[in-house]
DNA sequence: GAGAATTATTTGATAATCAAACTAAGATGT
DNA sequence: ACATCTTAGTTTGATTATCAAATAATTCTC
């Protein structure tokens, strides 16, 4: 179990840094791009919700966004059913953004999974979906 | 390889979160916990190597390092050979929070991979292993 | 319909970060 | 040896990210 806990926690750490790197290329800060991974890959959403989603309060996300939509990645649309809300997504600009970060994404899943055989692929993804479910 | 590609993602998502609010609960910020934690794996290392281990320049670190030795959890000391650099490592009080984030970290562990008989655990761990290596 | 809860914004304060300038010490090349 | 180049850490000044609390508008509940 520990031998498992610090492969995990290595892997975490090396997907950090590779993300670090990546964003780093792009220009924009690390909070940006982590918005509009999550935008890209659920569509457009609530204020509420995207700032759980980010673990960042509602305030953060304000400014946040004010300024993705001076950037053009960004835009508000209103709410159908609650006036109180509005529902952010992603300017054809952001989703080019995110097309391209999700490129390389798989890029390097393509990478690190180079020496796996098709039996352990499916044993992994297997193990990804119920350890997804259980946290 | 998308499917992969997305159930990483989320793993890596998943974890940030729990990662967070695990965080949150010891009143410490997550970049001093992420620092606490490096430092309890790696042992006691240099400013610079810690710096480019978090990801951060060795300016950041300065200031982070002199409010986590005011706390009482890091401790600077003389490097033998170069005298340009210090060692900076765990007081017996950061050994003890490290352990603590340590536990939680195995019980996560534990709970997501309950699910998982003895061969998924096995591919699993040479996954991991294999994948650490590529990155 | 009155009161409670939710959604987003604004504001004021704090923390995290970087780049660049700086000091001190080691490494290198001739 | 010694001048130069590189590396390690700190300091400084500016920017960015963040939160908590106050506010306003809207929806929900009883």
């Amino acid at each position: 179990m520990h031998s498992l806990n610090n492969l995990i926690i290595e892997f975490y750490d090396k997907l950090s840094s590779w993300e670090q790197s990546v964003v780093k290329d792009t220009g924009y800060s690390l909070a940006q791009v982590h918005t509009i991974e999550v935008l890209g890959s659920h569509g457009p959403m609530r204020m509420k919700e995207l700032a759980d989603r980010l673990g960042i309060t509602t305030g953060t996300l304000t400014v946040q966004i004010e300024k993705l939509v001076n950037l053009g990645l960004v835009n508000r649309a209103a709410h159908e059913d609650d006036r109180r809300s509005i529902l952010v997504g992603l300017t054809s600009e952001g989703t080019k953004l995110h097309a391209h970060h999700n490129r390389m994404h798989i890029e390097l899943t393509k990478d690190i999974t180079r020496n796996l055989d098709q039996h352990s692929i499916d044993v992994l993804k297997t193990c990804f979906e119920k350890m997804n479910r259980e946290f």
